[in-house]
DNA sequence: GTCTATACGAGGATAGAC
DNA sequence: GTCTATCCTCGTATAGAC
């Protein structure tokens, strides 16, 4: 596991994304977080465009593998579900949202390659789950159509985490919208 | 129906919080499309935070109106959900999402009054949504839990434009994650 | 790789004339 | 109410020494 400043870089970039935006976020303040000069970063990362542009690449790519290691697991259908909304309610923990639900949100402000990663992180995440949802209906364990099931759930995901963030209490915003609607869709009973 | 510079002011600042976000709009860019000097903005509006209060307290109170000439429109219970859920996709023709969306990404950077602001708007919507479901549930026309069903269908939607602004194609991709989702919950077959 | 120094524009905001 | 002029800070980015 390396640890270098770049990765560093990257850490402290994604921690403040995530709470204040791609906008609200700057070389000086990873500078003091991080420990090193202004002109430092930009050795690492030539542009702000390019340090997100990592950022996104590197946290889609962690995505999958939380995905893989949910898949690989040996829990049932429902409880993987669960597990993946797990995912976006630990964020909440620190206050931080999904980076692309952010980035989302600045789509109007961000150059075509961050774009392009954004999509691609949607692309996956819809792809993972809706591959889930196909082997329960396989099974016959739930009567769906998987592709569109899948994209309700991410956007119900994803706007949870916008009322959550802007309530006095989260976590527990969270997963009352959240926990409840799984269950009632996706337990075994 | 008044057109002062305030409201001018308010009109443009308006497309360009929801467009590009709190942190990513400046005086500078509401003066040059209302066609006065910056200096000027700063008579109506002191700060950027008082421009921006005033700015969510007038949109949850169109938003109020808006909601309630749906209840007072003389058509079915699923067909007002409808309604609502356009309210939404109607924003996204001119590539803007909710301006509370919006905000509540920017949350951690806002101010404490326009937390307020914020707040009071999602619970003004969810108690609106929740009155409109209970009638469902009262009439027997569904089996719901009004409360929680509002809560997880305004996050589907706040998500819903998340997703279909990060896509090629946002109205379709709208449409395609919350009609049919609408249909199969409160369709009155 | 990291530093100092600096360029240069944009940010929000104020004072005072008209 | 709107203007010009100005302040001061912060923003991204670069050059060049170490």
């Amino acid at each position: 596991m390396e640890n270098n400043t770049a990765k560093r870089i990257l850490d402290v970039a994604q921690d403040m994304v995530r709470n204040r935006g791609y906008s609200a976020f700057s070389y000086a303040d990873i500078s003091t977080q991080v420990g090193i000069r202004k002109a430092s970063i930009h050795y690492h990362f030539p542009s702000k465009d390019e340090l997100v542009r990592a950022l996104v690449k590197r946290y889609r790519e962690g995505m999958v593998k939380a995905c893989d290691r949910i898949a690989q697991s040996a829990i049932s259908l429902d409880q993987q579900i669960i597990q993946f909304a797990n995912l976006y309610r630990d964020g909440l923990e620190n206050g931080q949202i999904c980076l692309c639900a952010m980035l989302a949100a600045d789509f109007e402000v961000l150059p075509e390659a961050v774009h392009k990663e954004i999509q691609i992180f949607f692309r996956d995440t819809e792809a993972w789950l809706t591959t889930l949802l196909q082997q329960g209906c396989d099974t016959s364990v739930w009567d769906c159509q998987p592709e569109q099931e899948a994209k309700g759930l991410i956007a119900m995901l994803q706007g949870a985490q916008l009322l959550a963030r802007s309530s006095a209490n989260s976590i527990a915003t969270f997963e009352q919208i959240v926990y409840p609607l799984l269950q009632s869709k996706f337990s075994k009973d």
